[in-house]
DNA sequence: AAATTCACCGTGAACGTTCACGTGAATGGA
DNA sequence: TCCATTCACGTGAACGTTCACGGTGAATTT
């Protein structure tokens, strides 16, 4: 039950600490003879290096922290899927951590993955202020964000287009004849929320198509939130016949109420999300949704993180990720005639 | 940038190390007097202790490993939310690890997790054989398992009641009236796959319903491998007209089988999964599954692992997890006549 | 033959804590 | 007065590694 040191090692191959040392990491100088010598010696004890007496010295744990709002939101476990396999990779473990879009909850976090010794922190949309973040950032390293602009030499970030996104939605609607669209979005006034609404906003107008707060409803990123925010927004304003949902989640609770008002989808109303989870082409009908590459954010963010980690000194630029619209079978003409592209 | 270790504190509050120790861990003898000199030292520094440097000498590194075959599969992310909620609650971090159902990739995760020195481990369902989990519970202390009988003082288990489940859901179509039924199950044998088809099918034999290896398909446990295996077995004996689903991935795989091989549910197919992940109740037809408290199995498999951390010596009894069936739009009538309850 | 180089390997210190002691002062009772 | 007890705090060691040295013998050069 005793775990078996460096010394125990050193003991049975007749060498030193540092000879093991050496064997284990292939640096420095040993002969190939002693180094087969120690390796057959650590395979026999079935030694392994402990972490905590290694990090106590090189100053690195092996570990990185990826924070999030909410687990249950499928976008996030796709995106900590493309972390883990690039940690993996090299040999890195990742700290999980919800944040539940609780301010309070999240500086904690930070503050605990700060004594961890976590070497790097990947924050997935954080809903800290500016200023919180630039002094947090000021007192530790290396620090991805998503969905943020905080300009520190210690953060890099990762942007998803979110203009272009919201961009993309209204340009169907418009193409397909909507006149009169709301907006179902986040109560937590976020990065992404207001890029999304920007995009989407402008480029109605653009087309002179109303939009302004009145047809806009905020609530919880949630199908919960999506359901109750659609549900006052169409009661509110019953001529609306197009929904741009702030994530998938709450385009589906949008389609759930607007079955249970006895709405048609996409007949009477069409629906688009964002993110474009797994479910959209489950339910029925199918959401259409503005897709982002969730697993290459996840990939990209532990990427760059381990490349800040690999050269401290290094100044990297942010990098933009692009979307897509996907149209399944959420949205339709309203009239025909005015179907200026096909898709 | 450089770190504030307890000897800066120290030197600041005219104290020794020893001290400040006691200070913090308001444990030992202290007056109150010095406690709060020390104490506003360590404010005015921000001083939080090293947790590498406190593993090193207490053998224990406030981290949990918690291991699981697919993130994407929304019923782990579901009870990572109640194992998080309890290990944040005592200061706790954790690591989650995907296994990909993988043995090979479980073995070098579970070595990892114990050279990382994580004071327990959580793993729900493991697809290692019962030779490699006794090996390795010898070498390490205090290991949760759910869906898995192995008897080891060091390994406590939670288990679902799959029987039942199974049990459950041939009861209902029974009662439906079901004279041909099949399942769609994991092609990794496991604990629960095989406990599962065990409840279902003696349920149906007590029945005189037939159920062999020709009415069993296998295939990953996901939404493709669901509506392959869907595919397959109701292309093999297109007179099934009921299907049981391994888990609620499998069943939505099966229902968009269904879907395209023109098959009405439930007027032609009814289908029962399980897990019950918040999915059922979003699709049209919503889903009839079998329900577990997912969340309730991270907070119990959590609170007994620190149970087992606080008292290495005490046995503890394994723990079961009820399981329930939740009746919706999938599952209906084939002949009203052999409707013998109502539900 | 002496000096230099080189490949290989070992030794003390350090990382930041806590634990098991040790110590000195104050207090109490006989 | 003397000893025992209690309280408050300090000191050396230890946890298991790696780093920066230093050393040794053999090979190579001068």
């Amino acid at each position: 039950m005793k775990q078996v040191t460096i010394n125990d090692v050193a003991k049975a191959a007749g060498v030193s600490r540092q000879t093991v040392s050496r064997a284990m990491n292939d640096k420095g100088e040993i002969s190939e003879e002693t180094k087969e010598r120690v390796l057959t010696a650590v395979r026999e004890l079935g030694y392994r290096p402990n972490r905590m007496a290694q990090s106590m010295v090189t100053r690195r744990t092996g570990t990185v922290g990826l924070v999030f709002s909410d687990i249950l939101n499928p976008f996030f476990p796709e995106v900590a899927r493309g972390v883990q396999d690039v940690a993996r990779e090299q040999e890195y473990n990742v700290f999980l951590c919800n944040t539940d879009d609780d301010p309070k909850v999240e500086t904690q976090i930070l503050q605990s993955l700060v004594a961890q010794g976590v070497d790097g922190i990947i924050i997935l949309g954080s809903c800290l202020g500016a200023k919180a973040l630039l002094e947090f950032a000021d007192t530790y390293h290396p620090i991805i964000m998503t969905n943020r602009f905080v300009n520190h030499i210690n953060i890099n970030q990762l942007i998803v287009d979110n203009v272009r996104g919201g961009a993309l939605a209204a340009e169907h609607f418009v193409q397909q004849g909507h006149q009169h669209v709301g907006i179902i979005t986040n109560e937590n006034v976020s990065y992404s929320r207001v890029r999304r609404i920007q995009g989407f906003c402008n480029t109605l107008l653009q087309y002179e198509v109303a939009c302004d707060d009145s047809v806009i409803e905020s609530g919880a990123p949630t199908l919960a939130g999506g359901y109750a925010a659609a549900k006052r927004l169409l009661t509110r304003q019953p001529q609306l016949t197009a929904l741009f949902a702030y994530n998938d989640l709450m385009a589906l609770g949008a389609m759930r109420a607007c079955r249970d008002m006895n709405l048609n989808i996409p007949e009477q109303v069409s629906i688009i999300g964002f993110d474009d989870i797994h479910l959209t082409s489950i339910v029925s009908p199918s959401l259409s949704s503005i897709r982002v590459d969730k697993y290459m954010i996840g990939v990209k963010a532990m990427t760059r993180l381990l490349e800040m980690l690999a050269r401290p000194d290094a100044e990297f630029p942010w990098q933009e990720m692009p979307v897509e619209l996907v149209l399944r079978e959420s949205t339709r003409l309203v009239n025909p005639q005015n179907d200026l592209k096909s898709s």
